[in-house]
DNA sequence: TGCCAGGCCGGGT
DNA sequence: ACCCGGCATGGC
């Protein structure tokens, strides 16, 4: 196992070079991205992100400024914009309640203690938990999503309805525990997965395994 | 045109 | 402990 994932990194790195994740200015962004890019595509996110700062509304005090109807206009081009206004709510209040609107203070927390904070908050899940810890607060965590699961699946890694927690123990008990490369690595999944993990007819069972060795080899 | 995108929640089995 | 429907815009 350690291999085969160390294997597939490597080749993914050489391939698609470095991902440079998280696209934002600073770590209140990122979460605001974390949030808003659940099961929607990145470009849309964006969008949304873009209009928050042409207001200048990028900080905790000012977006909770906002009323959820407002909130949820300014997000509008993220998709499910009424759901994700109601998501970003708790976590601005949380924030300003605990730590004073400072993230600083907030990622002084230990990684299991903060986690679970994360998750009581209406809204963050797993996924977007574990974003925010890695990708705003520089912990080691590895962030399973959809293309995670999907791309160890069809190299025979993990079975099809493995869990959340059991995807991220693979690598995490098989990798270096460090916080570059668990940054690289999702990003690098998520990179290709996009190209090649697509569910389509006339794919088989494992199109990725064959596309990436295809198209390792080919450029 | 239709499918999918860097999930999560609430209600039902 | 799972399974499912709902949530929504924008790109290919």
């Amino acid at each position: 196992m350690k291999r085969r994932l160390q294997w597939i990194y490597r080749q993914l790195h050489r391939h698609l070079g470095p991902q440079g994740w998280w696209p934002a200015e600073d770590t209140f962004e990122v979460i605001v991205g974390a949030i808003l890019t659940q099961n929607t595509a990145w470009a849309n996110v964006e969008k949304a992100i873009a209009n928050l700062k042409a207001q200048g509304l990028m900080s905790p005090e000012a977006l909770n400024t906002l009323s959820l109807n407002e909130l949820a206009e300014l997000i509008r081009p993220a998709g499910y914009y009424r759901v994700k206004a109601a998501r970003l709510k708790p976590f601005l209040e949380y924030l300003l309640r605990e730590y004073q609107g400072n993230l600083e203070k907030m990622f002084k927390k230990p990684l299991g203690a903060l986690r679970k904070e994360l998750l009581n908050l209406h809204g963050i899940g797993e996924e977007t938990a574990d974003s925010i810890l890695l990708y705003a607060g520089g912990y080691p965590i590895f962030v399973v999503d959809a293309y995670t699961r999907r791309i160890l699946h069809r190299h025979g890694l993990a079975r099809e309805s493995a869990t959340y927690q059991e995807i991220q123990a693979i690598f995490m008990e098989n990798l270096p525990k460090k916080v570059d490369l668990f940054n690289e690595y999702h990003a690098l999944l998520v990179a290709t997965g996009k190209h090649f993990c697509r569910k389509r007819p006339g794919c088989e069972v494992c199109p990725l395994k064959k596309d990436l060795g295809q198209t390792l080899t080919s450029s």
